[in-house]
DNA sequence: CTATAATTTCAGTAATTTCTGAAACTACAG
DNA sequence: CTGTAGTTTCAGAAATTACTGAAATTATAG
């Protein structure tokens, strides 16, 4: 399967950008293909179109499983699998927010709470603990505000973006008398 | 310098941590040194404590200014350059974003939307451009507001988080009538 | 200026990561 | 069962990235 420039360049530069973000090029290149792919894709047809080794596309597809990004389907009489991206980006990026939330901020705080719990002697130390506890704090601060954030569902959410500045007076005008943030 | 087992853990952590975000290890480790440490640091002290090479902290040094996530410093009877993290880690935090929305979101959008400008002729190619729409979208929505939040101060944003559920109650109220979400 | 301290650059090397092809495994049709 | 299509695993090769030490550059003190 040929790709067309169109898919091509955007498979390419989800190559790049995968490789940024600790995720291999070919990685970013199958799924850049899958989810621009009206039909579901088997193996084959990622390892030809990409023209990469049929066991590189294996692992690649692999890795994206383990993320929960492509989901398996299956065609009557046809053995092989095909793999498809979720249609809803929103939900896309969810999956992809709690899937980094498992793995780099989960174990990120954790280390932190045993850090600042920890008995020190030395000032420096100290420091350190306070520096760890002020990251921590606004680690969770910041998850548990997207947690929140998740839980809504797309429509109000999409009303809530595109409010833009207004979000801000609509809290502030809340928020007066309760515990009165600075004025600007 | 001989690092306490306290920081050293917590060096170490960011060290694997950088891996998975497309920084390398030594410049994780250096920024978790100096975020760590009450005073400011020098290459030499750097290098030390990390046991690596000076070159190679000049480097990480040099990756991490590009970054603008340290800031230089001097002392009075001293020739050599001291760094030193920022005090505010919401500061801190919204100078990654900037930075990485720079570098990789930017290019991101800018390349989503030439492609799906390109004429087509193609079914998957329209299906592909409608894909990408989705997500370029999804992307400036995401990005729009998260800059309306850049722009409140420390303040609001703390209270905001700490209201945690009742964000949605309180926006749910202030939205009824106007454009009306989804009930769930 | 000159000497020296501090920093940066860079070519080569080391370490790590990614990729491949062959072999092993799995599932199913006949 | 047996054969075959499909998939995964894995050891080694290839490619990429990180690191070092030496040399070059820059800055400043005398």
């Amino acid at each position: 399967m040929k790709l067309s420039p169109l898919v091509l360049r955007f498979v390419l530069h989800f190559g790049e950008m995968g490789s940024r973000w600790g995720i291999n090029r070919t990685v970013g290149q199958i799924y850049a293909l899958i989810f621009s792919s009206p039909q579901s894709l088997n193996a084959d047809e990622i390892a030809e179109s990409l023209d990469v080794s049929r066991s590189n596309v294996s692992m690649g597809l692999k890795e994206l499983q383990s993320w929960s990004l492509v989901r398996l389907e299956h065609r009557v009489g046809d053995r092989r699998d095909y793999f498809r991206a979720p249609e809803d980006v929103w939900q896309i990026f969810q999956t992809l927010a709690q899937e980094r939330k498992k793995r780099e901020i989960d174990p990120t705080l954790s280390m932190l709470r045993e850090a600042v719990m920890e008995p020190v002697n030395e000032d420096a130390d100290r420091y350190a603990q306070k520096r760890m506890q002020d990251m921590h704090d606004l680690i969770e601060l910041a998850t548990g505000w997207f947690a929140e954030v998740q839980r809504m569902d797309q429509a109000t959410l999409k009303t809530l973006m595109k409010m833009g500045t207004r979000v801000q007076k609509v809290l502030e005008f809340k928020l007066v008398g309760s515990s009165a943030p600075k004025k600007s």
